[in-house]
DNA sequence: GCAATGCTGTAATACTATAACGGAACGCCG
DNA sequence: CGGCGTTCCGTTATAGTATTACAGCATTGC
């Protein structure tokens, strides 16, 4: 764990929302007055996704830190709120062997399998809620 | 269904594979010899969205024809070849059964599921071994 | 010493997606 | 007919995401 790494770490870490490389980028050099290149920030956040530290929600193109006990080889349902961002990784041993079978059914032999939900979560439903009474 | 979208379409459905939006721009710039704004395509992609005659890749921001015989309101698992970039889909009224609950146990209303598994069909993986003998 | 490796910097570029505005065509309806 | 709203698409510009290529420096192992 070299201090840049540890560095974006923290920025991803700091709050249980999805951020974007870029998001990244744009915390860090605020604090320090200088900016990185994209490419430092990315590389940095490919090793911390290697070593299962962090995930991507693929389909937001965001980071979010694994806040999560789980095993790297034992990936989880992330659920992602469309209005604040914020992430929650569940266990989803279900659903994960459900999806294998389908695979192994298929001949398709797996290697990344990503559950993704969008939507509300708790917080922001009641905002809502609150804003259309 | 406009000539364009018609055009688009056709160009997606051509193959079973996940296709970037700017491959289809490429790919009917050929045809045709007159090159589209990419906007013109992301326009026509986003209505074949809707009407669910396409899907979306996220993990790779492609797009595939859906071939499949399920419900628009009744999505599938994706499973895409890290190699050829094929795609196919399968029902899993199981897993998303699954992946429901968990939401549903966490209070978060859920939107949109995405189920997508990447790694290697069966074709690739035969070819690889090949390779290795 | 010196080769090999790992980490980061610099610069440039590629790839993906959207915003903002306008014009043309169509249908509806008074 | 003539005005009006709506849909579709063109044009231009820009935003947002990610990678390639190359170089320097430090550490490690021989």
């Amino acid at each position: 764990m070299t201090p840049l790494r540890r560095r974006v770490l923290e920025e991803v870490a700091s709050s249980h929302d999805a951020v974007g490389a870029y998001d990244v980028l744009e915390r860090m050099a605020r604090k320090t007055a200088t900016r990185m290149a994209p490419i430092s920030i990315y590389r940095a956040l490919d090793v911390l996704r290697d070593a299962g530290v962090i995930h991507r929600v693929e389909s937001r193109n965001a980071f979010f830190a694994c806040h999560a006990t789980h095993e790297a080889r034992h990936p989880a349902v992330v659920l992602v709120c469309d209005t604040c961002a914020m992430v929650t990784e569940v266990e989803a041993a279900q659903a994960y062997k459900a999806i294998d079978g389908i695979a192994t059914a298929n001949q398709f032999q797996s290697r990344r399998t990503m559950v993704e939900v969008a939507g509300l979560c708790r917080g922001c439903v009641d905002q809502n809620q609150e804003r259309s009474r």
